[in-house]
DNA sequence: CGGAACGTTGAGTTCGGTCAATGCATGTGG
DNA sequence: CCACATGCATTGACCGAACTCAACGTTCCG
């Protein structure tokens, strides 16, 4: 595998601190693939075979229970999945679908842990990112126990006004629906909630969401560090 | 501080296979302390100063939101918090403690990174540990996002009763306000949980719980390893 | 021009939370 | 030893939040 192809994860992270000799040593077995919207990549309960990173597009990562299914979280270029899995080698906890297109590098497993072994800046690295995920984890779940959805919802908008810099008016990244699972709750509620916090100053037309009052949109929601990061 | 004081600690997996130069250079900015039934070690928000590592005793994990709490989770002998904190260098996403009289290993957070930095087996170590409990919040998460009440409630006693070696009779091993946090819901809530459960063959009086039909209980539960490990 | 999927809205129901009263156990001081 | 206070657990009544189900409008595609 020409170590060309990979140049373009040479620099995340993940791998920036990582010596040559390692770095030649995970892709020597791995492979780029293109998936097509909405394909399965990962069944939870399956062996971590590989570590995967996504080069570009949109992935959600969701669980299933007795017919029941809920959305534990979306991830875009440069994010990874499912490192614990393939640390411990153990059965994915949740699966994996891609929203969009998406652009992803597959490491084998055992390659990861040999190289872990013996580069310690790698290791370093590996555990920085897995310390992330873990209080990403803890967040949400403090997210969801704390808080009345339609304070999930206002706290769900505040944050993407930051992600666009601020800006007062921006486009919901994904599908309602899909937001109202990982918001815990149903699209019907999702929509209710929106309706609701028109009177905090928010409207929502189809994808867009205007915020137009700030200052009560923030009263109401109560962002918190510890929870929102 | 002499490191006899630390030999309890020495054969947990954490620092079974660090080296004695490295485990002298963890214990040696290192204290042990006793707390009293009640005491709060550690409060969210705050830097993560040290790493702590529980000799004996029992801890609550838990967090705050707008004058709401919940429980996150419970912590006995060998086990550690707040590690994702200490390799971060962030601080404490929950507050910690004791739920009785707990002795407690405190050690420097500095002493945390340096000791990795240098000692490959004990960042192997490390990173096990993240990734165990990185994977015990994504259960978790998915527990309060994917089952009603009486669902966790059932669950919980399975593996209550699976960690007392499959007897059909043992205590409940906190208070049930605690339990009640733990699994998202109300001790109110949780007493009628218990009632309704009695038609699945369970019977708690205090502490005490009795499984009289294990198959009923284990039908309702529907208890996965993907959940419940 | 259908047909499908999504989003919204309304009505009805269920689940879970709140509040208040009671019971029970524990602990304290007289 | 008793009287009393305190805190936890339980129960019932009530309320509100959230889910279900159904209907409808919209958009997007074939």
């Amino acid at each position: 595998m020409p170590i060309a192809k990979f140049e373009e994860i040479r620099s995340l992270p993940l791998f920036s601190g990582t010596r040559d000799e390692s770095f030649r040593a995970l892709v020597r077995g791995a492979y780029v693939q293109n998936f097509p919207p909405h394909t399965e990549l990962a069944v939870e309960g399956e062996p971590a075979d590989f570590l995967h990173i996504i080069v570009s597009g949109s992935i959600e990562l969701f669980s299933q229970w007795q017919g029941r299914e809920t959305s534990m979280s979306f991830l875009g270029a440069n994010d990874t999945f499912i490192l614990a899995a393939t640390i411990k080698d153990r059965p994915y906890l949740m699966s994996a679908r891609t929203l969009e297109k998406s652009r992803v590098i597959l490491i084998p497993s055992e390659d990861i842990r040999e190289v872990f072994e013996n580069d310690a800046e790698f290791a370093k690295a590996i555990v920085i990112e897995l310390a992330t995920c873990y209080r990403q984890a803890i967040k949400s779940a403090k997210n969801i126990k704390l808080r009345a959805s339609p304070e999930r919802v206002a706290n769900y908008l505040l944050k993407l006004r930051c992600k666009n810099g601020g800006a007062d008016c921006f486009a919901l990244p994904f599908e309602k629906r899909r937001i109202a699972e990982f918001l815990g709750m149903t699209p019907e509620n999702l929509s209710r909630s929106f309706a609701m916090l028109k009177s905090k100053g928010v409207s929502v037309n189809g994808q867009e969401v205007h915020v137009e009052d700030i200052d009560t949109l923030t009263e109401f929601a109560h962002p918190n560090p510890l929870i929102d990061s």
